[in-house]
DNA sequence: AAAATAAATGCAAATAATTCTCATTTTCTT
DNA sequence: AAGAAAATGAGAATTATTTGCATTTATTTT
């Protein structure tokens, strides 16, 4: 039987950040979001476990918004709108996603599918 | 009248470059690509016309693969496959691409569409 | 429960892609 | 041809991300 375990509290606060914010964030993002709870989680290790979450299925990544790599902990495929004014990365439930994974597509084995909009959010267009 | 010119020869010879690849390269890839025939063209003048043709609305980023920034010169909506093994980027002509473009999602004023697929192409599935 | 092992973390240094500065060269205008 | 403007090369600077290593924390074994 299983003892009784500290867990992994950092590990799991990164995942539990993810997977309650819609707001797709960066590992900075991430680490800042942590840092009231978590003054003293590395930067490394929000890097770190973002790329196991990731190896793992956990998570994915969404996007790479101006160089940087934005995560959802949202793993279903679902249509994304990404704001040129403010960087935002918003979920767009509305739109179907077409649905070609573990599909055959002349010759390649598709095993996931990304649809990304772009352009100004509602906020960004004033 | 317009003067005869000589005309940016190594800043064509980027565009022309990528106007006759289908290989969707990146800044790096141009360059080695370029180097045979303008042995001298610096890694500095690729990344400052791929941005510049870029903002021209002449090329798109069509991806970013492991990192790296993916350019296109075909600027028409068109699905993209991503090679997770060989990193090749792959114009999926078969596959119908859903247009949102210029149209209003939940608020958001959409300007461009992408749409990615992301697996094994046929030569990586061995 | 203590000792031994394994995994997770912090910190700082290392990498890698991209951008920037500035001196020089090329192109354009007059 | 001369002067102004734009483009380029070379290398330094910047920025996001990864890695090495010493330390801490968690798990297993005794």
């Amino acid at each position: 039987m299983k003892k009784t375990t500290k867990q992994f509290k950092k590990r799991n606060a990164i995942l539990t950040c993810l997977q309650h914010t819609s707001s797709h964030p960066s590992a900075e993002m991430v680490h800042e979001m942590l840092h009231e709870e978590h003054p003293d989680i590395s930067l490394a290790t929000v890097y770190r476990n973002l790329a196991k979450f990731k190896a793992e299925g956990k998570i994915m990544s969404v996007a790479t918004v101006k160089g940087v790599e934005r995560f959802d902990a949202n793993t279903h495929p679902h249509v994304h709108f990404i704001c040129t004014g403010c960087d935002a990365v918003i979920d767009l439930h509305q739109i179907p996603m077409p649905r070609y994974n573990r599909e055959e597509c002349g010759g390649c084995h598709v095993e996931s599918c990304a649809m990304t909009l772009t352009g100004l959010c509602s906020s960004c267009q004033n």
